[in-house]
DNA sequence: CGATGCATGTAAGCTGTTACATGATTGC
DNA sequence: GCAATCATGTAACAGCTTACATGCATCG
């Protein structure tokens, strides 16, 4: 049985929590997710979807009093073990590393950059980061307050991350002035 | 001009630097970089480079003591042009916030792993990450001595974003602990 | 003269994106 | 009755991965 991919895991979470839930919401829940650089468009969430149900980590249960075809997805006990599985791949070498920033990416060939512009350049991502910031932290009193605490983890993770970014930032702001 | 994409812009960047260099250094830089999750595999690399060429971002001359087809990249003035370009889009909102984490995906979903599982597994993360940091710490401390300031930058930003994972990791630990 | 490293590439397959396309339901 | 939202999908295309494939250069 082939590993799942992120993407994958996600929606098998979310299909785990609610007990049953559409694909549409699915998607909504995907978008609605500050923290999630998904865009989960239809293009991919509904063609994973159908790979989970051939695969048989899901199944799917038409509603009869609905004309539009809904249907509500449900995980299957070998779903179930699928997510705990990927869960656990959580814990290897390469989730724990690969964890890509574009910023950061970007900050190896500032030089490129002109004095002045690079200057602007960072104020600007600064603030950024700042509004960022303000919204994930938004996001977090929330979950805070309703719902689950994994999603407050969740949410307390991003944030935390976030923080640092912007610390890493204003650091390197702070070096560029001192020795102009 | 179509932007640049992420690994389209690393590579740009990374022939920025060196004045002139092969298809090959590119890969081995890609490869040497802890912050870097991309494998930088030659099936994107090689077809990447053919495609920078081809938009005039970079040219090639063959070195003629070399019979095995060596080729020396180097930027040219409108590659420069599209790397500049490329790193202002990094004060864009999306590469602000689109920083995907799959030890943080996986945490929405902690619920389905059974209590004890949960604990060994948020276990397991911390020691990764605690090998993680320790490598990334090893890799600025190389970046301090020599080389240039933006590469010290860019590694500094690594070792505080694994910082603050692993601060957060365990403070997630530590609640799982007092609530039993 | 053999191993390791330098150097280049191709092919098949999977996943994701953008854009397009359609129709039902609900609330005002 | 109309707008917003719910709901599902397809088609063309781009990009990356894995695996395969080849051959030169250099050092011992």
């Amino acid at each position: 049985m082939r590993q799942l991919s992120e993407l994958e895991g996600i929606c098998l979470g979310i299909i785990a929590r609610h007990k049953s839930c559409t694909a549409y919401r699915v998607r909504q829940e995907l978008k609605d997710s500050p923290s999630s650089h998904w865009q989960a468009s239809a293009g991919s969430v509904y063609p994973l979807l159908t790979r989970l149900e051939t695969r048989q980590l899901i199944v799917a249960k038409a509603a009869r009093t609905d004309r539009r075809g809904t249907r509500q997805l449900q995980i299957t006990r070998k779903g179930a073990a699928a997510l705990r599985e990927w869960i656990r791949t959580g814990a290897d070498a390469d989730p724990v590393s690969s964890i890509s920033d574009p910023v950061r990416s970007r900050m190896f060939f500032l030089q490129s950059l002109g004095r002045a512009a690079r200057v602007r350049y960072l104020d600007a991502v600064i603030e950024r980061m700042q509004d960022y910031l303000a919204e994930t932290k938004t996001h977090l009193a929330r979950k805070r307050a309703a719902s689950d605490r994994y999603d407050y983890f969740g949410s307390l993770g991003a944030t935390m991350v976030t923080e640092a970014r912007l610390k890493w930032l204003k650091r390197v702001r702070a070096e560029l002035n001192i020795s102009t």
